[in-house]
DNA sequence: GCCCAGGTGGGTA
DNA sequence: TACCCACATGGG
């Protein structure tokens, strides 16, 4: 995919689809590690149940939730799914981030990018996704985070090789838009994937960017 | 009742 | 390294 190409779907995605206004907003970096740990193979709407669930039981720090019994967490995000994983996780990742960073992840500000990137995988739960939501939507660091609809929907666009593993559709995206549209095309490539682009709808009959989709050509 | 949403990590070849 | 599977809920 030309650089040209992938600016005319930018542009088709913005007139087509909002920027939600949080996405802007300052944001905690640990709420949104927690957050974001939540919402892994899980639906936006029982993530957000699920911290607000853990919110009315604990403060969102990493000290009151390394100190929770992790029983007590498993029944406040019970409706986030994996519920075993993720609490377990978030217990041992309030931990780690007390006994190793001081209770704090504001090294993601000041550390170089790379470095922030690995020191978040290192941590348990935490993969490349999670650890470039946070560096985005937190930092504002140069990486687009791809999830299941930003690597399905870049396929079908050809904006990336049908084979490409996450770096790959990372690193493709990445080549094809400048940093400071890295935010808007995470969230409008998952706003199409969730609205037209559906995994079992190879024809995308009604989707906004049609006329710019190759995958357009196994129709009759 | 079935299928889909949807990341990480552990195991196996 | 590449692939497969477990993890678990809510909603259509």
């Amino acid at each position: 995919m030309t650089e040209h190409g992938a600016t005319k779907i930018l542009h088709v995605l913005r007139n087509n689809f909002s920027i939600p206004q949080w996405a802007d907003a300052p944001k905690d970096v640990f709420q949104v590690l927690i957050m974001t740990v939540l919402s892994q193979a899980t639906a936006d709407r029982n993530m957000e149940r699920a911290f607000r669930g853990l919110s009315k039981r604990f403060p969102i720090t990493p000290k009151s939730l390394a100190d929770a019994r992790v029983e007590e967490i498993e029944v406040a995000i019970r409706v986030a799914g994996l519920y075993r994983n993720k609490s377990k996780v978030i217990k041992e990742v309030s931990r780690l981030i007390l006994e190793k960073f001081g209770g704090s992840l504001d090294f993601i500000y000041s550390l170089p990018f790379e470095e922030s990137r690995k020191t978040l995988i290192s941590l348990p739960g935490v993969g490349p996704k999670t650890a470039d939501v946070v560096l985005l939507f937190c930092a504002g660091k140069p990486t687009l985070p791809v999830d299941t609809h930003v690597n399905r929907v870049s396929k079908r666009l050809r904006l990336v090789s049908p084979n490409a593993d996450y770096e790959g559709v990372r690193g493709a995206l990445q080549s094809v838009y400048s940093p400071k549209d890295y935010l808007p095309v995470h969230l409008l490539l998952i706003s199409l994937g969730r609205r037209y682009c559906k995994a079992r709808n190879p024809l995308c009959k009604p989707c906004p960017v049609n006329t710019l989709c190759p995958s357009r050509q196994v129709e009759k």
